[in-house]
This record gives structure tokens, C-alpha cells and sequence, in this order.
RNA sequence: GGACGGUUAGCUCAGCGGUAGAGCAUCCGCCUUACAAGCGGAGGGUCACUGGUUCGAACCCAGUACCGUCCACCA
């Protein structure tokens, strides 16, 4: 076993790439489905091709690593499994924006070079993630890596559209969309992001009687009705009539319909099914005619002067014609509404009449809801569990065709007389069909992560034992569209086996004053830099540190110091173990001296708090456990006593050092994977800790004598510490001091309790300049002169009046006789013996007041 | 317009029915032979507000005020 020497600072740079590499080669993060072990899963949810990582996803990255390498060394056969998305319709943002670089459109190049185009870039760029992924210290299987364009994805996605459009789920139609006039496409609901924006409302004149308000004056060109509630005892008698449409003279009827609200603005709603979805509706039911005024760039195609105008020259052109026939009854105010948005290109989006291909979603979503509602898959934390019922439960269809180049080509080939056919995996189309020319929405491809990336619709070794997946981890932002289309496409194809079984949402990732991050407001961190400047390991605990489930995580440089300082502690620490001789083996024949005792005894319930909050994906918590056990306990307590027991030669200490190292190594592997590796390797002369079991409870070294024997000692040092820091001792500097340990809980410690506070025997010439007692020990010290018995008298002083107050308090409630009557029993002898406490403290203190001398 | 979450030390957050906690920041003292990315000590909070339940409330209930997030077809 070799120990080298470690320097005083540890360098994650030196020790993060090499490992990482190793742990690679030597195939650990590698998942064999014909394993006996129990499986455990996770798909990591791909990212786009055109992205780089970003604190989000490092703060996902570690919760899974986290997750996977727990259960690994659990002795689980452990899949993470790696991939991409191909992103669409950003994607191709992305690709067009160069081309534009280079003078060029896609049109240009034609829809077949435009891909390849695409493929491409895809080659050069899309190393990116992965390597931003190997400097996190992600333990995927990278033999498994997936991307969404795959071969065999591809046939995953030809397979179910056939299967859902077969089963009659998929169906074409010409519905409102919402339209981007930038992009040229379609987008689904969760393409839109809506902002409150701030528009103009203007109430146009249709009739004597008839004023209707809108904010987009250009639409009314497609109006072919006005629409009233059917109540309304103020226009009850115009239903049936009609009105002449200015601008166009075109008569359209006043219909009467439930959607209006009768109390909003005049009461009465001009009507454009092509503009608008609720229009749409009302036309449907009244069987209105359509009137498209604008094509798919925004521009107005009514003949007539407007036709050429972009839809926002048309607005106020339409205004100002109104106003000029005098129809303009109120003048626009202003008006916050909102207002949608292409979540790629932020562009308004128009809703359009189009024909595009749908999902019905009504039975998937029934099912994916049931799966939840009866626990086949559990929602952590369980209160977004509402939020996930309130998107299912009421899902619209869902429009799944995109006006794009990349992506998967939808499998719908047309005939010539009109015929239809959809065309499965090892399907050709007829002769002389022609195939539809859109593509799919990128989340249907991501909806089908969980299996496709498995093998299926093969039953492959792989899908048999590795799903249901264990645990989905995301943020809660994408809870519903990612989810719940995950869960519905899951469900419809597994035979009703969800695709996991838990799904585990965390927060967003803040700056240090909880604001989000945005590149406008100049507070973006980059994951790779915090790598650089502290390493990987820090990097990740600072995120998990701050992973409550559900919450956000504010981050901060300070905390990334600060967990660099964590991994450094536990460096020197390691290295003052292996400076003394540290290793493990057998405790079996030791004989243990209270410290080792304690120590062993604490390292159990922690061991067994970690575990637990594992379970309940409390990362926080485990993150801010192990830090403290190491830090306050390992540390500060147990290697100072050991120094003192090592100079005792006590040859045991040794062992027992390399026994709780190696387990609270093996405790943090999962959260810091580099330093933990570098460090159990050179206590253990083991291979790799990746593959090392994890620590369990060992019952046998529960020890609460231990523990208290040692909190005795903790306090008793604790309250000197303060009493040489009140009195200006230098920390390094020696006094006399006479102890009175006999038959006290502390008496085994003289040496420790000396050596930690820097207290020598008493000599000849001892003359105590201070008296006081901790608990049951006296303590005489000499202070080699006169003592501050100023600093002293405010230190006792200070005690006594905590001592009072408590003493008060707790009379307070002894005197309570309801507290006496109805406070259980437990309670009551505590607060009895905290009263016994105050007492004995405060007579205590007035005595060493008293003996004070006058200063 | 709905739903959910938050409001605790200067900052970020734990605690969720029985003596108010952590990290960072602040102040004081230290290069005490693993670590100055460190060690020891200290200061700092009527737990948003108002009521209620209870022997007892930061914690449970109701309401109010701000903040945040998601959803929604408000012309």
C-alpha cells in the first residue's frame, strides 16, 4: 500500500480529468442488463444539440450523478443513460441564423442540403455537452449515448405514430393554431410564452347600437359576425340581424353566444374565426364562415387598400381609415394584456386557421393522470402533484405537425386521388404517393425517451430490465409538457407500465439574492468557469447544498469558496490521517478508548440520517449533515483527540482514523465523486471508491455513554476556551492549571482535555489567579499575573443573567398549573431538570462573583 | 381570473407544537507541529401583519399585505 505524500492544498484540476478517464476505462459506469442485481435507472433528460449546459442542468446533472452513484454502490446494476435532443425547431434557428451569416436561406440550399447542413453542425457542436458533462464527473454509460435523430429513435417514433394513428389518436385537421410569422410554423401551447404586454384597446362604431373594443383593429377584416351574450337584455333583440362591416361593406350577422361576457367592455365581441380560437369556437357553433386575411409572414391579403401591409402597419392603417369615417368611438387607451410569443424567436405569435395533424389527447391523459393518482408513479415533492392534475386533466390536443426542415418527417404519405396513408418502420408508401412534408414536434420524439432509448419497440434486454425507469429528476418548470408527455406515451406503449417510478422535481437556480438568472441582468453563471476556478466537487456540493426539494437554489461565489474550502478540509484531513499512519482493517480486537467509541457511535447515526434523507431526495440535508459530521465532529473534535491518543501510542487511533475516513469518504462519494476518489484511494489502497460498497449501520457501535462521555468533555473545553479568550490568552500560550477531574465523567480525558487547551500541570510556584468550576470539574488556573477581572466579572455576569432568565422561565411554566396538568410527562421532567440546572448555575456564579476580588 | 409556494440573523436558507439554527458576511484574538481555502472566541432575530386554537405557536387554523412561479380563450 503506498501513502504518498499529499501537498497542503488540494488541486482539483490535477486529479478531476485523470479520474475521470479511468472511471470511463474501466467500464464502472457501464450497465449490464443481464446482471443479477437489482436494477436502478435514470434516462437523463436530453439536452439540445445547439446548447451548452448551464447551472440548471448542473444542478440536474449532480442530483442524478448523486442518485446513481449512491445506488451503484448500493450494489445495484446502476444505468444512467446519456443523449440529446435534436431540438427542432431551435435547432434550425440556430443553422439558419449562420446560413444568414453567409448571405444564404434555407430555401437556398434546398430542404435535402439544408439538413445535412444540420447533421453537420450537429457533428461539430454537439461534442460540446459531452464534455461539459465529463468535467461535471457525470457517471453516465456512454456506450449507451442516444440522440433523438438515432436510427433507432427514428423507428421508435415511425412506430408509435403508426400505432396512434392506427388506434384513431392521430387525425389532421384544420384548427386555430398559434402561428409563428418569423419561423413559419406551427407552434403547440407550450411553444408560446405569454408576457403582459401592453396594447391599445380601441372600440370601433359597427353600428348605432353595436361598439366593439379590440386591440387588434386589423382583424376586423376577417369578421363575419358580432356576437352578443344571449341574455343580454341590451341586444337580445338585434340576434338574427345583421350589420354592415366598415371598411369592407360586407353584412354580418349578430349571433347570440354564452362566451360573451356581458359585464366586459361594451357587450358585444366582433368575431374572426380564422384570427382567433375563441372566434374560431363561436364560429363553429353558429356556422360562420372563415375569412383568412393574412398569410403566413402577417401580412394582410384582403383585397383592398391594406392588402400588403404587415400585420402591425395594418393596425394602425385600419385605425386611422375608421377614424376618418368617424367609427372610432373611444380613442385607443392603453391596455396590459397578454400576449403570446414564439419561445425561439420571442416574435407575437398570430393565432391562424391551418391544417395540421393532432393528438388526441383525452385517453392519454386519463391514463398518465391514473398512473399518478394511484401511486404506479410517485410526485416528489407531493405537492406539485396538483399542479401536474391540473395540466392533464384538462390537456388540449395536442398540434404535433411543424412547417420545419429538421426532425422527423412525418410517416404520412398522400395519393392521387387524396388517399391517405401512414407508413410504419419497414412500410414503403404506394407508388406515386407523395409524402407529407412537415415534421414532428420535438417533444414527440422526447416523449418517447424513456423507452426508445431502450431498444424499443424491440423487447430488448435492456427495456425488460431497465424500465420502468427509478427516478425522473427535472425541474419543476417543465413538470407538465415534458412529463406529462413522457408519462401518456409511456403508458400507451408499455402496456400500461409508466415509464418511472418516481419523479423527482427540483428548482431553478438563482444568484446570491434569489434573482433568476438572465443574460440581461448580467448574473449568469457558467458551470465550466466555477469548475475551473473550484473544481467539480464544489461546483456540485455548492448545488446540492442548496437543494431543498422543490425550491430554488440560490447560489453564490462565496458558497463556491466555501464548498472549495469543504473539499480542502477534507483533504488535510486525509492527509494528517495518512501523515500518522492511518488505515483500515479489522476494529474487531481494539480496544477502544471513548473517543473512538464516540466517534464510531456518531459516524452510525449518521450513516443512518444520510440514508433517509437520500430517500426523500433531501439533498440539502445530506449535504449539510456530512459537512457538519466532518467539519465540527471529525475535525475539530475527534483528530485533535487523536493526536493526543497517537502521542499516547495508541496504535489503535490509527485504525480507527482509517475506519471513519473511509466511511465518510465513501458517505460523500456520490456528491463530490473527485476528491472523495483521490482520498479513500490513498487510505484504503483500494481500486476505486465508485465501485466500493456503501457504508451501512453497524448497530454494535451505538455507544450513547460515549457520546455523552464526550459531550462532557466538549463543554468543559468549550467553556475554558471561552474563559482564555475573554482573559486575552494567545491560543499557543501555556498556563498552569489544576483540574479536579476525579470521579467526574471527564476523568479519562486529562491528557486531551490539557493538550486541547493548552493547560500544563501545576508546578511549585502555582497560584491560581482564577477559580471556577463546568459541571462537576473545578478549574484553577494560573494565569502567570493578575487576571482581567473585569473581563471576568462581565463574562460571569453575562452567564448568570442567561442563567436567571432561564430559571425564571422555567418557574414560570412549574407554576402553570394547566402546563402541570395537561403537559405530558416527558416535558415536565425536562423542564424539572432544567430548572435544577438554572439553579445550581446561578449559585454557582454568584459564589464565583462573590470570590471575585474587587477590580 | 384561478392554483400553488414563500415571508425566520446583513445575505441565502434550515427548523414546522415544548430552551430560535446553519453557511457566508461582521467584530476580537491567533501562522497552537493536517489545513490561514485554517484555528479559537464573540455580537446579531418581538420568526411579515391581525385574529383564533392550545397549558404552550416560528410551527396548527382563518384573514390581510407584499414577493415568486405555473396555468387560463378575457374581446
Amino acid at each position: 500500500m503506498t501513502k504518498p505524500e499529499l501537498p497542503t492544498q488540494y488541486t482539483p484540476a490535477d486529479v478531476e480529468g485523470p479520474s475521470y478517464e479511468r472511471w470511463v476505462a474501466e467500464g464502472y459506469f457501464g450497465a449490464d442488463p443481464g446482471s443479477s442485481r437489482p436494477p436502478f435507472s435514470i434516462v437523463l433528460p436530453p439536452p439540445n444539440v445547439t446548447g451548452v449546459l448551464h447551472m440548471g442542468h448542473a444542478l440536474d446533472h449532480s442530483i442524478m450523478d448523486a442518485l446513481s452513484r449512491r445506488q451503484r454502490m448500493r450494489g445495484h446494476e446502476t444505468l444512467w443513460l446519456p443523449g440529446m435532443d435534436h431540438a427542432g425547431i431551435a435547432t434550425q434557428n440556430v443553422v439558419e441564423r449562420r446560413l444568414a451569416g453567409e448571405g444564404l436561406s434555407r430555401h437556398d440550399l434546398g430542404r435535402e442540403a439544408f439538413v445535412e447542413r444540420v447533421w453537420q453542425w450537429k457533428a461539430e457542436s454537439g461534442g460540446q455537452i459531452q464534455g461539459q458533462m465529463r468535467r461535471l464527473g457525470d457517471g453516465v454509460d456512454w456506450s449507451r449515448d442516444r440522440f433523438t435523430m438515432d436510427e433507432g429513435l427514428s423507428r421508435a417514433v415511425q412506430t408509435i405514430f403508426k400505432k396512434l394513428f392506427d388506434d384513431g389518436l392521430i387525425y389532421r385537421a384544420e384548427r386555430i393554431i398559434n402561428w409563428c410569422v418569423r419561423c413559419h410554423t406551427a407552434l403547440s401551447d407550450i411553444e408560446v410564452e405569454h408576457t403582459e404586454d401592453e396594447g391599445e384597446l380601441v372600440s370601433i362604431r359597427y353600428s348605432d347600437e353595436v361598439v366593439v373594443a379590440t386591440t387588434r383593429a386589423e382583424t376586423m377584416l376577417g369578421d363575419t359576425a358580432v356576437a352578443v351574450h344571449p341574455e343580454d337584455e341590451r341586444y337580445r333583440h338585434l340576434i338574427g340581424t345583421t350589420v354592415t362591416l366598415p371598411l369592407t361593406g360586407r353584412e354580418i350577422p349578430i349571433v347570440g353566444d354564452e362566451h360573451v361576457d356581458p359585464a366586459f367592455g361594451t357587450g358585444c365581441v366582433k368575431v374572426t374565426p380564422a384570427h382567433d380560437p375563441n372566434d374560431f369556437e363561436i364560429g363553429r357553433r353558429h356556422s360562420l364562415p372563415s375569412i383568412t386575411m393574412m398569410d403566413e409572414r402577417g401580412v394582410i391579403t384582403t383585397h383592398g387598400p391594406f392588402e400588403g401591409l404587415d400585420r402591425f402597419e395594418a393596425r394602425p392603417a385600419v385605425v386611422a381609415a375608421l377614424r376618418e369615417e368617424g367609427l372610432i368611438v373611444a380613442e385607443k387607451r392603453p391596455y396590459l394584456h397578454s400576449v403570446g410569443h414564439c419561445s425561439r424567436c420571442k416574435t407575437v405569435v398570430e393565432p391562424r386557421l391551418s391544417l395540421q395533424w393532432f393528438v388526441n389527447v383525452s385517453p392519454l391523459a386519463k391514463a398518465a393522470g391514473d398512473a399518478v393518482r394511484d401511486g404506479r408513479t410517485r410526485i416528489h415533492p407531493p405537492e406539485l402533484a396538483k399542479r401536474y392534475f391540473d395540466w392533464v386533466d384538462d390537456m388540449h390536443d395536442w398540434c404535433i405537425s411543424r412547417q420545419l426542415w429538421w426532425g422527423h418527417r412525418i410517416p404520412v404519405w398522400y395519393g392521387p386521388e387524396g388517399e391517405v396513408v401512414c407508413v410504419g418502420p419497414d412500410e414503403s408508401a404506394p407508388e406515386g404517393y407523395v409524402q407529407d412534408p412537415d415534421v414532428l414536434d420535438t417533444w414527440f420524439s422526447s416523449g418517447l425517451w424513456p423507452f426508445s432509448t431502450l431498444g424499443w419497440p424491440e423487447r430488448t434486454p435492456e427495456l425488460e430490465r431497465f424500465y420502468p425507469t427509478s427516478v425522473l429528476v427535472t425541474g419543476y418548470d417543465i413538470l407538465f409538457f415534458w412529463v406529462a408527455r413522457m408519462m401518456m406515451f409511456g403508458l400507451y406503449a408499455m402496456d400500461g407500465e409508466p415509464p418511472f417510478r418516481t419523479v423527482a422535481l427540483h428548482g431553478m437556480v438563482r444568484d446570491q439574492f434569489g434573482k433568476k438568472m438572465s443574460k440581461s441582468f448580467g448574473n449568469v453563471v457558467d458551470p465550466l468557469d466555477w469548475i475551473d476556478r473550484f473544481g467539480a466537487d464544489a461546483t456540485r456540493f455548492t448545488l446540492l447544498r442548496g437543494a431543498n426539494p422543490g425550491s430554488d437554489v440560490a447560489v453564490s461565489e462565496e458558497w463556491a469558496a466555501g464548498s472549495r474550502n469543504f473539499c480542502n478540509k477534507l483533504w488535510n484531513a486525509t492527509r494528517f490521517a495518512l501523515m500518522n499512519g492511518a488505515s483500515t482493517g479489522s476494529l474487531d480486537d481494539l480496544e477502544l478508548t471513548a473517543a473512538d467509541r464516540w466517534i464510531l457511535s456518531r459516524l452510525q447515526t449518521v450513516i443512518a440520517q444520510a440514508d433517509a434523507a437520500f430517500e426523500e431526495f433531501e439533498f440539502a440535508k445530506v449535504a449539510d449533515l456530512l459537512y457538519h459530521f466532518a467539519w465540527d465532529e471529525v475535525c475539530d473534535w475527534y483528530l485533535e483527540l487523536a493526536k493526543v491518543q497517537i502521542a499516547q501510542g495508541r496504535d489503535g487511533t490509527r485504525l480507527v482514523l482509517g475506519h471513519v475516513l473511509d466511511a465518510l469518504l465513501r458517505l460523500l462519494h456520490p456528491l463530490v465523486p473527485f476528491v472523495t476518489e483521490e482520498l479513500w484511494r490513498a487510505v484504503t489502497g483500494g481500486e476505486s471508491i465508485v465501485v466500493a460498497p456503501w457504508p451501512v449501520v453497524d448497530k454494535r457501535y451505538a455507544d450513547p455513554a460515549a457520546e455523552a462521555e464526550i459531550e462532557a468533555v466538549q463543554e468543559l473545553v468549550t467553556e475554558v476556551r471561552r474563559f482564555r479568550s475573554d482573559q486575552g490568552l494567545k491560543p499557543g500560550q501555556k498556563v498552569a492549571a489544576r483540574l479536579g477531574l476525579a470521579g467526574t465523567a471527564v476523568a479519562a480525558h486529562e491528557a486531551a482535555i490539557r493538550s486541547l487547551l493548552r493547560l500544563e500541570e501545576p508546578g511549585e510556584a502555582f497560584a491560581a489567579s482564577a477559580r471556577f468550576t463546568v459541571g462537576q470539574v473545578s478549574v484553577e488556573i494560573d494565569t502567570a499575573g493578575a487576571i482581567d477581572v473585569v473581563a471576568e466579572r462581565k463574562r460571569l455576569e453575562k452567564d448568570l443573567a442567561v442563567a436567571r432568565k432561564e430559571a425564571d422561565q422555567v418557574a414560570g411554566k412549574l407554576g402553570n398549573e394547566q402546563f402541570m396538568a395537561k403537559a405530558p410527562e416527558d416535558v415536565v421532567t425536562k423542564v424539572r431538570a432544567r430548572a435544577a440546572q438554572a439553579a445550581a448555575d446561578i449559585e454557582r456564579l454568584e459564589a464565583q462573583l462573590a470570590a471575585l476580588p474587587a477590580g
